[in-house]
RNA sequence: GGUUGGGUGGCAGAGCGGUCAAAUGCAACGGUCUGUAAAACCGUCGGGCUUCGCCCUACGUAGGUUCGAAUCCUACCCCAACCA
């Protein structure tokens, strides 16, 4: 049985959906995978991922490798089983850290060296150490290290950072058909994308990752500091390109009219921190656009956050309560947004499955829009 | 009744002749956040305007000294501690 199966295409958009099965666990996308950098949902547990309907979350190698320690994580029987997490689970590489903690790492040919953003401990990732890292996380999806880069980058720059990028790719997948070639449950593993807003270097990315026999792409180098448009022409211009022969991943998309519109080109998984930082920063995602919490009119309104949403911060409380435990630094008050923030997001994706499933993805995306405002 | 120390913006609390519409913190108000170094960060915060500046009202109350007072003097009103 193949592992990534089309259920249906939209036919005037490129909106898909698919089932994708992983070691006895299945993704149905399009997917929003919350973000578990360091083991955890931020604020929530592992009952109330699943109850959010997560199917699949995203954790950190370069995390996860610092503190506790990959060993440690291996020897609790790999992440799923010490987060207590039964659903897929998929692993970035370290990769964005390369571009978040920028002051703290160098590039070199073989790999990246790194001061710990916890003590200043120094370390060396090369490709084949991110691999071996991951099999002791035990994921079920892994990528491998890439180099990230800002945007705006001059052509040359993306350049480097793309060859680099195919270099580790190569090694990385060399490595990682050594090391699981005993497994009888194999993971899978993505190939980063890069090239920045550059046609020509995306399109060398993504035959690259062709060649190389990599399972699914994950785009990366976007939502890194280019404008909305260039995003999306960007992205447009990577869908045009590649084979959907196998899942398609967008880095680090949260925004929800982001989702959306990615879904429309036919982006299969998504993965952000966004509705779980801005949950403890007071804002919360709803149809009707984003609303932050602590404003002074909530605070005597009773009705739930969205009318339209039937998740458990929902169903059981008022924007006055929450604005309440928001004001007084109550940490109810970070469990309770994000699990709406998520569900929100879950549910968006839900919408999106039965309007593709339906055929009037493009319907179903013009009402959302009407709702939500298409102001960001 | 006496002595001493105080009364500063919503609160706490600096300032003790001009650079003060008044530090700082909190509160309040608004915003930012996209493969998490984030329960973080950024604005605004006496009023009014023709708002990169100007005008008005303000540091208990009322007078006074001074070119100039939140800052010095006098009286009064409060508050705190101590002494009768």
């Amino acid at each position: 049985m193949k592992w990534f199966n089309i259920l249906k295409t939209d036919k005037n958009n490129r909106s898909i959906i698919t089932e994708i099965s992983i070691r006895h666990k299945k993704i149905h996308t399009p997917v929003f995978m919350p973000v578990a950098t360091q083991g955890s949902v931020k604020a929530v547990s592992s009952h109330d991922i699943k109850e959010i309907g997560a199917e699949c979350i995203l954790s950190n190698t370069y995390h996860l490798y610092l503190r506790p320690g990959v060993d440690i994580i291996k020897k609790m029987g790999g992440l799923g089983k010490f987060m207590n997490f039964d659903g897929a689970i998929l692993t970035d590489s370290g990769g964005f850290q390369v571009y978040s903690l920028s002051n703290l790492r160098k590039i070199t040919e073989n790999g990246v060296h790194f001061s710990s953003h916890i003590d200043g401990s120094k370390h060396f990732f090369t490709p084949e150490k991110v691999i071996d890292y991951q099999y002791y996380i035990n994921s079920d999806l892994w990528t491998h290290l890439d180099v990230c880069v800002e945007n705006p980058a001059e052509y040359s720059v993306a350049k480097e950072a793309l060859e680099k990028t195919k270099n580790w790719a190569k090694r990385s997948i060399e490595y990682f058909k050594k090391i699981t070639a005993h497994m009888e449950e194999k993971p899978k593993i993505f190939a980063i994308i890069q090239g920045s807003v550059y046609k020509d270097l995306r399109k060398q990315s993504i035959d690259y990752a062709i060649e190389l026999g990599f399972d699914g792409f994950a785009l990366g180098g976007l939502s890194v500091g280019e404008s909305k448009n260039e995003m999306y022409d960007t992205l447009q211009m990577i869908m045009e390109n590649i084979p959907h022969d196998r899942p398609v991943y967008f880095m680090g998309l949260g925004d929800p009219i982001d989702i959306w519109m990615a879904t429309k080109y036919g982006v299969d998984m998504y993965d952000c921190v966004l509705p779980t930082r801005n949950a403890r920063n007071g804002q919360a995602l709803t149809s009707k656009g984003k609303i932050y919490i602590k404003n002074s009119q909530y605070k005597n309104d009773q009705s739930p956050l969205d009318n339209e949403c039937s998740c458990y911060t929902c169903k059981n409380y008022t924007r006055a309560y929450l604005s309440h435990l928001y004001k007084s630094g109550e940490l109810l008050s970070h469990r309770l947004l994000s699990i709406h923030n998520l569900s929100f997001l879950i549910n968006q994706t839900k919408i999106m499955k039965k309007a593709i499933e339906e055929g009037k993805f493009e319907e179903a995306f013009k009402k959302f829009l009407d709702k939500y405002g298409s102001n960001k």
